[in-house]
DNA sequence: TAGATTGTTAATCGATTAACAATC
DNA sequence: TAGATTGTTAATCGATTAACAATC
């Protein structure tokens, strides 16, 4: 039923996004039908969060066979991407900038960076990974233009809000921020926060915990 | 009380890491107090989690005055760091490790990359931001002789699971894993996933979904 | 059929928020 | 003092897991 209202959760449609990859996997290996606790155990997760999830996307399995691979794999994509593919904006063309437009470039058919944006003069223009960077001035022209509506900010933190604030004024819905500052954005703007500090403190901070009750007596 | 066994968790973490941060700022600014509220405005939390969040590292304010900047930012970093300094491992110097050794670089005090590994030959024995790249023959050597038990993992996808594995064996006991695969470990290894493709679709669906929420009639 | 798996509801778990007496 | 803020407990919320009848 396509009105029906349903709730996705952020967790869950990450982790649809985490089962069709490893479906893919499973095709490239001529699988063509999988049970819940076979595809929970390549996710890491339990199996009754498996059928959960994929009882989201309206696709159902038998009790015999479980899913098949390539119907799922079809629903899955049908939920997350956009038909006729989708572009995707970046801000900020520094280290991590430009080590995202590599990493995406080519990755996934239906999603994109096609326009990057910086201040600096002496990067506008070129075109890296066939992502061409343009001036902060035609950043709405440029939006509206290729019909982007997800941004990735890689900006410095100083520039976080202000550039946020641009991309929502010209149009953006959702921002991957890497920028590591906490953004105040209007409601129907979703935000996701990298913070890459934040995550390696956190991590080093259980890491040594750990340790710790390695150290202690049993 | 040193010894109360508290139940850390990893959100709670993460927010005392942004905490700082945050009053770091604040102290730059010559602020000596500050409110529950005002710092809850800032991180883009509520008031009362910003008030339990200091709870748990025994700090107390007071109804007049808040909480003084300077002292709650000293026991936050007692807690979030170590006192002599830690060093970090990353391993798989692509275009992601670079940035990340690039954007960690000098950047907090007292938790620093400053040992790289990988196992293209032509990249051993450079340096990168004061960070020497090592072969993979000798990861445990350093690792034990630097002390580290947090790594960042930046490898591709289908070597991920055997470089956490020589990690695990080599004593580390926290990783940060940017390979866009769900690793298997031990229990007491403490893992955070960033999968970039499952965060950019992720914000894609809702960026979608908001425009759709726009577009209906009220 | 017998046995394993599915869809789905109920129970559990943990994290966030609301509320309020104590306090400066 | 009066008023605002704190520490802390209780209520709420949402997500995960357990359980089980239906099914192939």
């Amino acid at each position: 039923m396509a009105g029906g209202q349903r709730q996705w959760s952020a967790k869950v449609v990450a982790r649809l996004s985490l089962y069709r990859r490893l479906l893919a996997d499973q095709m490239n290996e001529s699988q063509t039908h999988i049970y819940s606790h076979e595809l929970a155990k390549l996710a890491c997760v339990s199996a009754a969060q498996v059928r959960r999830d994929i009882m989201t996307v309206d696709y159902s399995g038998t009790p015999n066979r479980g899913y098949e691979v390539r119907e799922l794999l079809d629903d899955l994509s049908r939920t997350l991407d956009q038909r006729e593919g989708e572009n995707v904006a970046l801000l900020g063309i520094g280290n991590i900038g430009r080590a995202l437009i590599a990493f995406f470039a080519g990755r996934r058919p239906k999603l994109a960076i096609t326009a990057a944006f910086d201040s600096d003069p002496s990067k506008v223009n070129r075109v890296l990974f066939g992502c061409r960077c343009h001036p902060m001035e035609s950043l709405r022209e440029v939006i509206e233009a290729e019909g982007i509506r997800t941004a990735i900010l890689t900006v410095p933190p100083r520039a976080a809000q202000a550039a946020a604030a641009a991309l929502v004024d010209a149009g953006i819905t959702g921002i991957l921020n890497y920028a590591a500052v906490p953004l105040r954005l209007p409601r129907h703007v979703y935000l996701t926060d990298y913070d890459m500090t934040m995550a390696l403190e956190t991590v080093a901070f259980f890491a040594r915990r750990s340790r710790l009750a390695e150290q202690k007596p049993s």
